[in-house]
DNA sequence: CTGACTGCAAATAGTTTGCATGACG
DNA sequence: CGTCATGCAAACTATTTGCAGTCAG
């Protein structure tokens, strides 16, 4: 149930969008990266291809796709950075290596319960939440422990 | 078991710190303060008793405060600016009003066992986790179905 | 006294905006 | 062709750093 390009170009068109080649381009790295990445991570590799692009248009094309829901944004620990990511998945959650920034995804966190007591003590009308595990990653821990 | 300035003024001295008027206003706003503040928010109420002081100062403030725990970060859902918080509670989440801002603190959040499942499965070694809930208070849920 | 703290100014980093040119549809 | 997108430069916001003077211990 992955995006294609295909997918979202025509989504954008759809939409009113127009579909320009460094779009084109940004669509696809965030799609081919397993990894999240900042914008400027991004800028970097599309420069590659479109030498001229500024960092602008990737920040516009970001947002519009954050807008669309096409991609999410995600918060790194004690950064703060924006961080974005790929993938439409539905819900899901992040487990980031707080020595290497590898992010790997989760799903189900079980929050429903909690959620629905929460929502009942406090009268919030609960919209979503944003979970976070943070911690070190196997390569990152051996390397802890061993080394220093 | 909330902590007084003297408590935190007596903990810097142990540590080392120093215990100036500026700290002293910063950690008795920070206490007194029911709400989750921005060091700007900071600012501009410890200005009023310290004319001269600087934003510098505040940021410097918050960071060694931070390090030693007795305030801790949030990040806001979307805007994702790093807010601050007062109270050394043990273990906390945030619920917060996505219309005015409004901030909930609540313990207990269950997360041992999702925790233990994610650390076998992925092989990370975590340490910890942010989990905020977003939605509307009371308030402003009302103020939304009943005006616009 | 002396090192840590303060406040200023300036530097950075990240992100946004204004505007003229260019290209999608 | 008109409108939206692009890229540049400049503006802005949040935060950090260098440095000389000041103060807590």
């Amino acid at each position: 149930m992955a995006y294609t390009p295909r997918k979202i170009e025509s989504e954008l068109r759809q939409r009113g969008f127009k579909v320009t080649p460094q779009r084109r381009t940004i669509i696809r790295e965030i799609i081919d990266s397993k990894e999240h990445q900042t914008p400027n991570a991004i800028y970097e590799k599309v420069r590659r291809e479109h030498p001229s692009i500024g960092l602008v248009t990737i920040y516009r094309t970001l947002e519009m796709l954050a807008e669309l829901g096409l991609i999410c944004e995600m918060h790194a620990g004690g950064s703060c950075r924006s961080y974005l990511m790929r993938r439409p998945a539905e819900h899901h959650h992040h487990l980031i290596c707080s020595d290497c920034g590898k992010v790997v995804d989760f799903t189900d966190c079980g929050l429903e319960e909690l959620e629905k007591r929460i929502s009942k003590e406090s009268h919030f009308k609960i919209n979503g939440h944003l979970l976070e595990f943070l911690g070190q990653c196997r390569k990152c821990a051996a390397k802890s422990s061993t080394g220093m």
